[in-house]
DNA sequence: TCTTGAACCTCTAGCCACTAGAGATCGTAT
DNA sequence: ATACGATCTCTAGTGGCTAGAGGTTCAAGA
């Protein structure tokens, strides 16, 4: 059994956020001491390795409450897991997509200007305030 | 002389937003008729429609309000706005990076299972649960 | 001119996933 | 016994909006 500043530590997740995760419901409501602190042990840090896995992939707290969900019973289908992930994969080019849409026009405006001008000539200045200085919508 | 709800179709911006951009400073008061309702000239206009672009390409409410008050000053160097620009992309890129590693692993975690198992042996939960079945780090 | 009803006003609260800080209590090492 | 770092709860703030309540104003048609 140890501390929630101890299973910060093993885990990298901030001691406030594991609070907050159990607030949310992704963590169990943490076993306490005598005097109301919070005491883990391996299953605890298992589960929080999991979110903090599935955080950093970019999962929504509300996936990975299903996700949980589904890892808690081993005998339910696994096929919303596999839909949430899919969803996930998703979501991520579509993000990766915009953005380089956005990489495209920032670094044509960014090449527009040195920087050594007046702002009254400033090319970024101009891109900005003319879509039609663009070369693809966005 | 025209309404909120005019300004709004015109840029796309909704009237909420508009009426929020005014309360941070991005859009100076606008001018009120008697019963206390906002008019606004092309002036107004073509400032809305630069935040508008500049929120579509991603810079954040503080970069524009640096960016305006440049514009604000034509005489000024436009140093700041190039290094703006310059910071914009870079986050851009980063992000792009960040979100490819992320595309690889999850489209990985994705192909390993096609969802008519068991959670069990789900192969989504299973990654989620152990980095190393990660490629890389991210 | 009067009436309707859409558009407008302000104010508060909510979203996501935390993060920061205040003020009080707990645990442990000396 | 004392010190002091770690923990507790609670509230509020972040960014960039969005939603809703409850009230007022504007403009068009009768
Ligand atoms: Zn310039
Ligand atoms: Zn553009
Ligand atoms: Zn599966
Ligand atoms: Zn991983």
């Amino acid at each position: 059994m140890f501390s929630i500043g101890e299973l910060s530590k093993r885990t990298k997740v901030k001691v406030p956020t594991i609070r907050y995760y159990e607030e949310m419901g992704l963590l169990p409501e943490a076993e306490r001491t005598a005097g109301n602190q919070r005491r883990y042990d391996t299953a605890g840090l298992e589960r929080l390795s999991f979110i903090r896995h599935a955080r950093d992939l970019g999962f929504s707290i509300e996936a990975i409450s299903s996700l949980i969900e589904l890892q808690d019973h081993p005998d339910r289908s696994c096929e919303a897991a596999t839909d949430i992930a899919a969803s996930q994969l998703a979501d991520v080019r579509a993000k990766i997509k915009r953005l380089k849409t956005l990489e495209k026009e920032l670094s044509r405006i960014s090449k527009g200007c040195d920087g050594d001008g007046m702002s009254e000539d400033c090319y970024v200045l101009a891109s900005l305030a003319d879509h039609g200085l663009c070369d693809q919508e966005h």
